[in-house]
DNA sequence: AGCATATTGTGAAATCTTTCACGAGCGCCG
DNA sequence: CGGCGCTCGTGAAAGATTTCACAATATGCT
């Protein structure tokens, strides 16, 4: 389960391909072709192919994959095995939505706690969460056992806080505010910029051949 | 201001870049560096001065690129010119939380009209915006000339929502609905998944070299 | 059993993206 | 005004990812 190095963009077809694969299994399919899951996921058979090839070969010739079975290992391949204890940092809109999302608690990521700089914020509840105050960072990774920290705050005070969360321990960090972090080897940010999105939109729209 | 085809990593980039200028802008600074450029974005000098290479040489050898104008041309280069009218499908949280991005706004995103199919929903009022019901899709797409759609829905209803939008004219969907949603030629989808991006982050966690 | 059909697994080829490396232009200073 | 130091622009090389294409193997039918 260990080949040396990745692409990312395979791993994010994994995840996909998880995806429909349980909803296949909803479904009550048995067996899979990576043609059936190339066209769900919007890729071509050879990619989905090749993607699990990195890691072994699941399928049978002539039949394609056991749902199930591949299922299993995508899960194993993931690392979604386990629960993983979720920080989240800054308790605007966006971090209401997050926690609140199902699909995270699905998935093993559990939110166990949100902090926020408004004193007017801390101590109010978000179901069963408690705001706290910022000024606990520290504590609350290692009381909760923080392993992943999701940041949702402006981009100003962004790199601060991402240091203090690696110096209390934490190692992955789903970054929502628009800046580059810089952070020591072995810890792993993954950047989500909506803004980015919605120009990439408007890139497509300005340069689209007008008929 | 039209090369053939440009990569969609190279746009994004574009639109980092963009983030940090305007920074450096408000900061009174004339001229930056690619070299400074892309340590802000997290990237090499050589790799900003590709990306800019396709679509024209902005910079002065020996200073740099000029701060102003080449925010200037960036914008022109990623249909920033203009404000576009957005409309978004479903009025969840992460809805909510999109409306009262400033980001969005800011950058000539605006959002002019939301639906969503809860009836109790439906006429309640979200800052100057009132719900409408999901039934009136086509008619607002038209009397709003809506350009880009969010569609923050549900796996389930969101191909059937967006083949109403595409039929009514909308040309551009983000979408973070969990599915792979199939467009005719012609109309631009950017997916955002939060799932695949916290799967990947586990995917990290699980494969890192334990000590 | 033999044949037709389906679909995987995978090297090799093609394509795409990033990095390298260096010539050339610009401004400053003496 | 000439030389120096800085930084761009870019073709070519390296590296990464995707696509191709086909042998291998499984099933089912007669």
């Amino acid at each position: 389960m260990l080949p040396r190095k990745i692409a990312d963009s395979t791993v994010r077809r994994l995840a996909i391909y998880l995806r429909f694969l349980e909803e296949f299994e909803d479904q009550g399919r048995d067996t899979v072709s990576s043609e059936a899951l190339a066209h769900r996921a919007g890729t071509t058979s050879a990619q989905v192919r090749k993607d699990l090839s990195f890691f072994g070969s699941f399928g049978k010739r002539g039949l394609g994959y056991d749902v199930h079975a591949l299922g299993i290992r995508l899960r194993e391949i993931l690392g979604l095995g386990r629960r993983y204890r979720v920080l989240i940092v800054g308790a605007g809109r966006l971090a209401g939505a997050l926690v609140q999302y199902a699909g995270f608690s699905a998935r093993g990521f559990e939110v166990v706690a949100v902090v926020d700089r408004d004193p007017d914020k801390i101590g109010t509840a978000w179901g069963e969460i408690v705001i706290e105050g910022v000024a606990q960072l520290e504590e609350i990774v290692v009381r909760e056992q923080v392993e992943i920290a999701i940041l949702v705050t402006p981009a100003d005070p962004a790199q601060g806080l991402v240091d203090r969360l690696v110096q209390a321990g934490v190692t992955a960090v789903l970054n929502f505010a628009p800046v580059q972090l810089h952070v020591p080897e072995g810890v792993d940010v993954k950047n989500v910029n909506l803004a980015v999105e919605l120009e990439t939109l408007s890139y497509a729209l300005a340069h689209r051949v007008h008929a």
